[in-house]
Formats: structure tokens, sequence, C-alpha cells
RNA sequence: GGGGCUGUAGUCUAGCCUGGUAGGAUUCGUGCUUUGGGAGCACGCGACAGGGGUUCAAAUCCUCUCGGCCCCA
């Protein structure tokens, strides 16, 4: 290995995308694929940080409409798991349940290590909730799931276990929880684009794609440079199918008993995580928005021997002023600075300072951005207003890139036989089809079958209308829907 | 779910076919030297994923297990 390849990368993000992203997992130290249970992996710093910040604004944006924060446990028995056949159905061949303890003693009653909370959750809100006042009921927790997934697990985007948050909501009308689901959309957007500059078209699922016991499942649909769609949150639509088998009744204005009405949300911070990564990623590292980089700020001290005090005195200085409110270090490594610098921007540092004599002398400070690779010169009290403002323009500039791609890749196609080719080079396709209801899954399991490519539903935030005919069986299209493939 | 590839030091890797002292680079440590886009020298620490088998002898052959990567459905 010679000295370059040791930081900068021999593939292309663009045209090996696998490769690229399980090398920048190792080598900006995100996430470490060596512990010996499949699908576990263990997140190191430069991915438990921006988690972090990750999960702080999106519980932020949750408390902001309302929600209340909780805290569930880990195990569901096995009979609260039994109550909702759909659910169970569909989760079953998932999870992971306890059996025993000790020495092999049994445990009475079969517990399952949560692959989502609801039959934990809904029991207890049916105590709680007792009357119209009682509602709406709006709450979430952060916490880990698990899940015993039979395709291929990949770091972050599909592990065995993941971090996420799972909000559900209680309403005393059918209005009110479809009201939460645009709600929720709309959070969805506000946080994954709007502050992480990623980039999601919310589709309705096809009926034969939705929640395992919802009545209609919205889901964001972001794009990997790969051209492969990835999920990310999906807002479910629950009716009434959860407060019936497990007794969610209050008290109406009425006098009357009535069934709640059930919405529940579940972004994936981990799986948001790897789509920052990889939206925002170059061939030269990671490039992070300034709020949700591990490191913001790196103090590069440009040496030269007999000088170097007052150059690490001016380093400390600075740090000491940014760290009060940004995550900022210096690199006192004996390195060469070209070596330093390659490195930190592999690292997706976004801001970087250099310090050298040049600008003790004249009182300025050289400052580079990860995101436009540029650097200026500014007069050391210029400081904080460009950090302030890079911060503002990094998350713009990264917005508008991921955005234009995002809105390139989307082709409309009218011919069954195009559509392969386009998928295949990694396009979207938007196109007429019959329906997303029962009577048009046949019609999307040959899309299945002969394009490797899956019907994702159609737009939400916008009205279609199709004029002509399905793509596949040349009934006539009720709808406008969008096919790509998946992870 | 099906197929292929793979596991040697912190990291990248040679050796494996054809069994016999595990070699290199880098990192790390020490010392010197150097520093504005990937510096250098010297010395030193550090590894065969795990279990079982074959054999006088296993990184190497067989087998099971635990992981990882890719492709296809």
């Amino acid at each position: 290995m010679t000295e370059k390849e040791k930081i900068t990368f021999n593939v292309d993000k663009e045209k090996n995308f696998s490769k690229w992203f399980t090398e920048i997992l190792g080598r900006a130290e995100i996430a470490d694929l060596r512990y010996n249970v499949k699908g576990f992996v263990v997140l190191r710093e430069w991915a438990a940080i921006p988690i972090k910040e990750m999960y702080l604004v999106y519980e932020r944006a949750l408390e902001k409409k309302g929600h209340k924060r909780l805290i569930f446990p880990s195990v569901i028995p096995e009979k609260n798991f039994l109550l909702e056949k759909e659910h169970v159905e569909g989760f079953a061949p998932d999870v992971f349940w306890i059996t025993e303890y000790g020495k092999g003693e049994k445990l009475e009653e079969k517990l399952a290590l949560r692959p989502t909370s609801e039959t934990a959750m809904y029991r207890m809100y049916s105590i709680w909730i007792r009357s119209y006042n009682d509602l709406p009921f709006k709450a979430y927790q952060s916490n880990q799931v698990w899940r015993h997934e039979t395709k291929a697990t990949r770091p972050l985007i599909r592990s065995r276990e993941f971090y996420w948050i799972e909000a559900h909501d209680v309403f005393a009308t059918e209005e009110e929880a479809l009201q939460q689901v645009e709600e929720d959309m709309e959070t969805a957007k506000e946080v994954l684009f709007e502050k992480f500059g990623i980039p999601l078209i919310f589709f309705k699922r096809p009926q034969w794609d939705k929640f395992p016991g919802a009545v209609d499942t919205y889901a964001a649909d972001c794009l990997m440079p790969d051209g492969k769609i990835i999920q990310q949150p999906s807002t479910h639509f629950l009716g009434q199918n959860f407060s019936k088998p497990f007794n969610l009744k209050f008290m109406d204005r009425d006098g009357k008993e009535k069934y709640a009405y059930i919405t529940c949300y579940g972004p994936a911070i981990s799986r948001i995580y790897a789509s920052l990564i990889a939206t925002h990623g170059d061939n030269k590292g990671l490039v992070f928005p300034f709020k949700l980089a591990p490191l913001q700020i790196i103090i590069i001290p440009i040496v030269v021997k007999d000088k170097e005090k007052k150059i690490f005195d001016k380093c400390r200085e600075l740090q000491k002023k940014l760290s009060k409110d940004f995550r900022v270090e210096i690199d006192l490594s004996e390195q060469s600075p070209g070596d330093k610098f390659y490195f930190w921007e592999m690292k997706g540092v976004p801001i970087r300072i250099e310090v050298g004599q040049k600008e003790l002398k004249e009182k300025s400070l050289t400052v580079f951005r990860r995101d436009t690779n540029k650097r200026i010169k500014i007069k050391e009290r210029q400081l904080l207003a460009f950090i302030k403002k890079s911060d503002k323009e990094i998350l713009k500039n990264l917005k508008e890139k991921s955005k234009n791609k995002f809105d390139k890749s989307i082709v409309s196609i009218d011919k069954l036989t195009e559509v392969k080719k386009a998928v295949d080079s990694g396009k979207i396709v938007r196109t007429k089809f019959c329906s997303i209801d029962k009577e048009g899954e046949s019609c999307a399991e040959i899309i299945e079958k002969q394009i490797n490519a899956f019907v994702r539903g159609t737009r939400v935030d916008k009205k279609e209308k199709p004029a002509g005919k399905c793509i596949v069986c040349g009934k006539k299209a009720n709808t406008v829907v969008y096919i790509g493939k998946t992870y």
C-alpha cells in the first residue's frame, strides 16, 4: 500500500458505491465490522456523535409538536405480541425471543426483544387513556430495536439491531389521526432535508407493501449514489386495528365509549446516518453539515523550528475561544501539514484553520471549507462571523447539490420495455399504473420479476392524474407510481 | 432464499495450489531530524478468526463453527 492510498480512495463513490461505503466506514472510524455476531456492528465515535446530534434534532422537532418523551421496556411478553394478527404475522419471522435465563432455566413466558413497540406501548396506553380529555395523546421513545433480518445485512443500512425513534399517537377521530400522518411527513422533511440535506419523497405505499397491521403506510424514499432507493422515515395510519385488540377505548363527549385511532412513526436514525454519509460524501471522504460533524473545526499549526511556541499559543487561544460553542481540536501530531490536511478532509471536518508564521505576522487566519475545498485568508476578528456564515452556507450548498442530483434521477417513462434500462442506470421511473390497491399487485409482481424493481407507491406531495393505460396490464391507469431498485 | 469470494500484527498485504524458521509495508513506541498539500533515518513492540481432524510436522490439506464482502432472486 502506498502512502497515498492510506487515506484517499482508489474507489470512485459514484462508480462503486458499495466498496466506497465499506471503505469509509473503516477509514473514518465510523463502524467496526468485526464484532462476531452477524448483523450487529460496533459504532465508533464518528458514528456515535452524529447519531447523537441527529437524535437531538429529531427529538426536538417531535417535542415541539407536542410529543412526550417516554421509555419503555425492551422486552414484550408473547401474549401482548400475539394480539394483533397481521402485525404478528408480519414480524414473527424476524423476532428475537428470550426463552431462558441462568443455567438454562426456562422462562414461564417467552419474551420478545422488541422489533417495534406497538404491542408494548398500547397495553399501557389503554390504561392511561380514559376520556376524550386525555386525547390527543402523543409520545415518542428513542431506542434500539432488534429484527432478525433475513435479507443481507449491511452496516447502518440494514442491521439486526438499529437505533431509531418511534412515535405513537392516539386520537379520538380518524380525521385527526390522518392529520398526524401529514404532520409526521412534514417533520421528516424539516429534519432530513432542511437540517441534514437529504432529499426525499413521501409515497403512499401500495397495499401489498404496508406496515403489518396498518390501514395505510406512508414512507419516505431517498436515493443512494448507486441509484438504489432506501426507505427512510415511515408513518402509519393504524386506524382502530390496534385499539380494538388492546382495548384502547375512551369516553367521548357524548358519553359513549369509543375505540381510538392510532398512528405510528419511525425514523431510523442509524439508517438516516447511512444516507447522510452516502449523500454528501465524495472521493476524498466524508462531508458533513456543520451542525452534525463529530469534529466541526480542526486547527492545524504550521510549525517552524524555534518559533513554535507562538504558533501553538495562538492555536490554543483559538481553541479555547471556539470550544465554548463548537467541537474543535488542534492537530498537535508531528505529521506534515499535507498529511493532516488529507486526513481531516477524509474525516469530514467542515472547517479547518491553518496557523503559521504568515498568519501570526498578518494577524490573519487561513480557513478552509471541506464542502467547497476552498481556502481563503481572513482577519482573526472575522473568525466567528466566518464560522457562523459557513454553517449556513455549507448546509445550503449541500442541499442544493443533493436536491439537484435527486431531481435529475427521476424520469418519466411510458413503455415497460424501457423501464429496466432506466432503473439499471440508477433512475427512479415515474409511470402510469393501474392501482396500488390489491388489484394492482399482480402488475407489481411482474415488474418485480422482470425488472427486479419495486413499485414504491403514489406521491403524497402532489396529486398526479394519469391519462392512459397501465404500463403493465394495459388497463386504464388510475395512478402514477414510482419504480426503482431498492435496498 | 440461491451462488461466488474472503478472514495472516491497529491497518494493507506476501506465503496456501506443492505441509517444514510466518516476510514486507504502514501504524504505534523511543531517539534524531523535518514541517505552507501525503518527509526521512535508526532501533523496537506487534499476527495465522475459533473448534475438531489428518500428519513426525498445519497459516497451508479435510471438517464444523463464527464473521465479512459481492452478485442474483
